[in-house]
RNA sequence: GCCCCGGUAGCUCAGCUGGAUAGAGCAGCCGCCUCCUAAGCGGCAGGUCGGACGUUCGAAUCGUCUCCGGGGCACCA
């Protein structure tokens, strides 16, 4: 209906232009929206007063041009002029009486729009190292990367979901290491465990796994271990049990509980995700950027270009030539690369894939590794305007009235398992994409695992649910769901209430679409809260299964059309729509 | 110090690519089940949109400054 009134006013303007009533420069772009208020139509633009500066005169002289030049429309009651130079459009009833049939016809499809259509999208998110289980953090990027992704597939746009597995790196060795020294204590040794190796339990079921297949055969004295070690600080410390613990071990043995532990903690987080219904095309994994040899041919690459310049023994790119506030090291004095070093190489494979976008979704805590990935890009001559980094921001949970602290390293955090556990998967998963992305977000446990009716998911699934009892209620009355959505037999609904949500039913395929544009699944809910309340109200003022066979059949036809809509509505971010409750 | 994000009703948040009287949920108060699920509906009350200045016919929305809260500024990942 947007698009058809659209072209009404571009051909006004057209006729307006050629007519020299209007100068062909001044159209500028205006807009064309749902009017706020009943008592301004449906539709409210405001062209006129955008010309006005330019065109030099009163912007209702120009709206009453324009009206005047509008050509005629079975789906336009009347137009007005209103308040500063509005133009306010009020459909017919059969503008909006024909959406009920397009749902009924469109199915699941109604709402789709072709914005993307032709266009490909790679989508990264969560993409949490596999340095634990997930937490309640991760859940919220989750559970938006994944309403994004169907939001973006319903708007036309081919997506691929990607996680990237930060499966190398120091903070892995900690991993493989802290697994051993929990194997060298369950051999019976007694130690002091280093406060900045990981704490959490699964540290210690992965040492019992490599302690129940190995016994003692990776068994090593302590004291091999940590004497002679460099204390001064804890990190240094650490990076020298981590050089023993592969000494000591040799490759083969240190691998093994490397990858032991790798495996078990993604498959864990894969395991999480799928359950929460996150699901992904590709796993794309940090290591395999090493052995194929596309990290160095990255360095290749930059040192090339001449962005990398050597100081100290390091390899640094000169980012700050391109936005960045310093210059970063890509290859350490000890020869490593560093994590911004696979990074570089992953988006330079992603831009070699072809993709018209880049989408990466990332905690806020990696708000700084932005200008140097865009810079990065910039160098490597790729367009960095393909790449949006949208940046998650947390979620600071609460018991109650109290902060909980969270930290993965000394394993003290709720997770998100535990998190679906009480709240349950449709709970969890409408509460984190029920705020845009940018704002924090205060997550009340007690209040989340109350399970009490304030959680407006259960409300619109309730709806759900009504509606699929009301059609249960007609079978058993031998009724039959046969339904005639044709305009004509419509014609009945003409009940305030009835006219509400058909307007709301119209503006779906909008919201889908605005959702899409602006990246931010929360108005999808938002919407579905709307349809929901208009539905409720209309059930508690009318009856639907009457005596009256031709209005009964019009409101079953509409009610089909909001069930639909709100099971289409609900499944884009990831909720199921329940038959009953 | 520099950079991001936020500051809207008692609480949690929409609205922010400028538009016509600022919205919802929860909490509070008052009503509604001989009737398709009351996990529902209706009503009342509640806000100088953190503050100041500016741009504009028009600012919660844009700009500058400022105050408060969160996060980030590694040869960590």
């Amino acid at each position: 209906m947007k698009h058809h009134l659209h072209a009404l006013l571009d051909r006004a303007m057209g006729a307006l232009e050629n007519g020299g009533q209007l100068a062909a420069t001044e159209r500028p772009s205006y807009q064309l929206d749902r009017s706020r208020q009943k008592g301004h139509g449906d539709f409210a633009c405001n062209i006129a007063m955008m010309l006005a500066a330019t065109a030099k005169r009163p912007p209702r002289e120009i709206a009453q041009l324009i009206v005047d030049m509008l050509p005629a429309s079975k789906f336009i009651d009347k137009v007005e002029i209103a308040g500063p130079g509005f133009i306010n459009f009020y459909l017919t009833p059969q503008a909006y009486l024909g959406t009920v049939a397009t749902i009924l016809r469109a199915g699941s499809d109604y709402g789709c729009t072709n914005i993307g259509v032709g266009k490909k999208v790679l989508l990264e998110y969560v993409s949490a190292n596999p340095t634990g289980p997930l937490h309640v953090g991760h859940g919220r990027g989750a559970a938006y990367g994944d309403a994004l992704a169907r939001v973006l597939k319903a708007a036309g746009y081919k997506v691929d979901r990607e996680y990237y597995v930060n499966d190398a790196g120091r903070q892995m060795d900690i991993i493989a290491t802290s697994v051993w020294l929990r194997y060298l204590d369950l051999c019976g040794e007694s130690f002091d465990y280093p406060a900045n190796a990981y704490q959490g339990d699964y540290i210690w079921d992965i040492a019992a796994t490599v302690h129940r297949e190995k016994r003692g055969r990776l068994f090593h004295g302590v004291e091999n271990i940590f004497s002679n070690l460099n204390s001064d600080n804890p990190e240094t410390y650490l990076d020298g049990i981590i050089a023993r613990s592969k000494q000591l071990l040799g490759d083969g043995n240190y691998c093994m509980i490397f990858d032991l532990a790798t495996d078990t903690l993604l498959e864990n987080i894969r395991q999480d995700l799928k359950e929460f219904g996150v699901e992904y095309d590709r796993w794309f994994s940090e290591r395999s950027l090493i052995t194929s040899g596309a990290i160095n041919k990255a360095i290749v690459l930059l040192k090339k270009k001449g962005h990398l310049y050597e100081e100290g023994g390091a390899w640094w790119f000169n980012t700050t030539a391109l936005g960045d506030e310093k210059d970063r090291v890509v290859v350490r004095d000890n020869g490593s690369t560093t994590y911004f070093a696979s990074d570089i190489a992953y988006h330079l494979e992603k831009f070699g894939r072809g993709y018209d976008q880049l989408i990466n979704i990332w905690g806020a805590d990696h708000h700084g590794y932005v200008a140097r990935v865009k810079a990065a890009i910039q160098a490597m001559g790729q367009n960095d305007g393909a790449l949006d980094i949208l940046l998650v921001q947390f979620a600071v949970l609460y018991r109650g009235k109290e902060k909980v602290p969270m930290s993965t390293r000394s394993g003290e955090f709720v997770t998100l398992r535990e998190l679906r556990k009480e709240v349950g998967n449709d709970a969890a998963r409408f509460f984190y994409v029920s705020r845009k992305c940018e704002q924090h977000m205060d997550f009340d446990l007690e209040l989340a695992k109350s399970q009490s009716s304030d959680n407006p998911v259960y409300y619109v699934q309730y709806a759900h649910a009504r509606i699929m009892s009301v059609y249960r209620q007609m079978q058993d009355k031998g009724l039959g769901p046969k339904v005639d959505a044709s305009t004509t037999a419509l014609k009945v609904l003409t009940e305030t209430h009835e006219q509400d949500l058909l307007t709301a039913l119209s503006r779906f395929p909008e919201v889908v679409e605005q959702a899409a544009r602006n990246h931010e699944p929360h108005q999808i809910a938002y919407y579905l809260r709307d349809l929901a309340n208009g539905f409720h109200t209309y059930y508690n003022a009318h009856q639907f299964i009457v005596k009256d066979k031709a209005t009964r059949n019009a409101r079953l036809a509409l009610i089909a059309a909001v069930k639909q809509v709100i099971s289409t509505g609900l499944n884009l971010i990831g909720v199921s729509a329940p038959d009953s409750m």
